[in-house]
DNA sequence: TAGGGGCGTTTAATCGTGTAAACAGTACAT
DNA sequence: ATGTACTGTTTACACGATTAAACGCCCCTA
């Protein structure tokens, strides 16, 4: 209780009657050691109550055993919880994870990527601006969209397209509006190529609207919503699909009554009864494991060829989505 | 481009010409060297591109410059706006930031402070269940409840409740029902105090039901809004309070016009259209500053005295609360 | 019996910084 | 001239871990 000072490797191999190299190569499970001596360090080891010193071994041997994970923001509760995914499975393979947010600003990316350089991060997952372009050799894997260098996991936004498709078409609806997200990102780009191409010649998309991913519209969408022109309104994520219901709320437009409205990621939120919004659902979780374990890979094999991993969808269906009714008020405009 | 090693303190002494200890002293800022000579180190350094090695710096030192925060969940959206703050706030101190969700519950607050400690991790922000018992002296400062022997920062719950209660009279209601958090937690009962010693003799308090922070609510809370024997309901927070907006849509009471609802913290997503709750805000952003500054403090001072700090709160209103009208529909019960 | 090869352990150098202590130089007082 | 005080710089070691190389030991063979 006197000197504070945490036991080193030196007191467990005071205390084992060995050196302390030999205590190293225990720990290490190096097999270098008879059984019997390291029975003896093992024990030496837990009675003195050691624990490495991070700080050292990081400095000897240049690895950290933390990782960065990298996330636009942290106020859109999909990316939490791929946080709280890698975060889990980082520590059960014995690596730290620290949580940053970019605010999706390519510059700031930047400047994020090199403070955790500077702190002897060891590699990063991140979702990225698309514009970002990596500077220094820093080991990344690529979350939610391909991206040139970089291995990368994502879901089958395709395949989440085509549910989509299909769930409006089973449902009987022709008249289709999209709400689509910017198509510079790969993850959007591919939303929407999935469901026009499984929805062409079944529907018509009778308007579509670019919008930001954020949960309030611009003028020109709340426009398009309001000439009620569509039975359903299809949304690039359910951010965007909760604004789209927030301005039919105020139109006084029913839901699901006078127009359905689908969302795509199945964030936590989505399925609260107030919301109760029919969706795609990303194996969130699994996407953030994934990545980790492909960047642990990268760490260990810095010159493995690179890979895309793709993950399945599913639709869920809720209440803010049901079949078109002909009986609908304004009958004219919604069929043909 | 040869030699991939990042330049260290000596590669930085021998351009300037001197030795690695002056270098040291100009790079620290201990202004022991002349003039001519820090300059010369300085450009120098520029020159070579040195950043110092922290793993080295902290094995010498035993700082780190990294601060944890540590937060129940990080899917509740109150929780990520403070971790942003927090991370905001040491970045601009020349710390870098850990965020570790604890899953509140106090076993893995244990063992996440353990993992922060050997880890090199300096010190904590944190919310920490209130059976948590630190068990190394790890500075640490107890964000949104005080806690013996830590230093803390809290938003004025007494305040809050009082500002609700001085709403819920001058809208004329006078017959309340309360969701109240477990009181073992200060800031549940800071709100629950402020609220009921300021209502005291204005409003019945008709029934009180408490349940857990989360977004559904258990059978007795649900059967307690069912009586519809109350015109409002004050809730311990806006999770709560979206969980009430659920039940009652589920009920087909109208909100605001046969009972209204008020929730506690001004969380992100209160102020969709589609919630539209009236309640207090915290001042979240100067939460996390707040904390980060008496972290550091403690850092440089181990030994000043323990602070308690409280923040102000303020009102919101919005859709989910109005004025009473004696024209509801079941008067008999709802009067008196 | 000298030499060689395995095997298990220790010795000692190293990573990049920080800092106490040694040192050299100047200025001033005795 | 010699000692003292001070200033600015360097020398040299320490932090705690890893690891190549040296070492000692035993067994086997020529």
């Amino acid at each position: 209780m006197s000197g504070r000072r945490s036991p080193t490797i030196k007191d467990v191999a005071k205390a084992a009657g060995v050196s302390s190299a030999t205590v190293s190569y225990v720990l290490n499970n190096l097999n270098k050691v008879t059984p019997e001596v390291d029975a003896l360090v093992r024990k030496a080891a837990a009675d003195v109550g050691y624990s490495r010193n991070n700080a050292a071994h990081a400095l000897k041997t240049g690895r950290n055993h933390v990782i960065g994970c990298i996330l636009p923001t942290l106020s859109s509760p999909v990316f939490p919880e791929i946080a709280h995914a890698v975060q889990v499975r980082a520590e059960a393979l014995g690596f730290a994870t620290v949580v940053v947010d970019s605010g999706n600003e390519p510059m700031r990316e930047e400047r994020v990527v090199q403070t955790l350089v500077q702190h002897g991060v060891d590699g990063a997952v991140a979702m990225l601006h698309p514009s970002f372009r990596p500077t220094s050799p820093f080991p990344m894997v690529s979350l939610d969209s391909r991206f040139p260098g970089l291995d990368s996991v994502q879901a089958d936004h395709v395949a989440g397209g085509r549910l989509i498709a299909e769930h409006v078409i089973a449902m009987g609806h022709r008249r289709v509006g999209m709400l689509s997200g910017y198509s510079e990102l790969s993850s959007n780009r591919e939303r929407r190529e999935g469901f026009v191409s499984a929805a062409k010649g079944a529907v018509d998309i009778v308007w579509e609207v670019n919008v930001d991913l954020v949960p309030q519209l611009r003028p020109e969408a709340l426009e398009a919503i309001g000439r009620h022109t569509v039975s359903i309104i299809v949304c690039v994520n359910d951010l965007v699909a909760i604004a789209a219901l927030s301005a039919l709320k105020a139109l006084n437009l029913e839901v699901p009554d006078e127009v359905s409205v689908i969302g795509f990621d199945d964030m936590q939120w989505s399925s609260w009864p107030l919301i109760d919004l029919s969706t795609v659902r990303q194996p969130l979780k699994m996407l953030g494991e994934q990545a980790v374990d492909l960047l642990i890979n990268r760490l260990k094999l810095p010159t493995s060829p690179l890979v895309d991993r793709t993950l399945p969808v599913s639709f869920v269906k809720r209440g803010s989505t049901r079949a078109f009714a002909s009986g609908a008020d304004d009958i004219s405009k919604l069929t043909r």
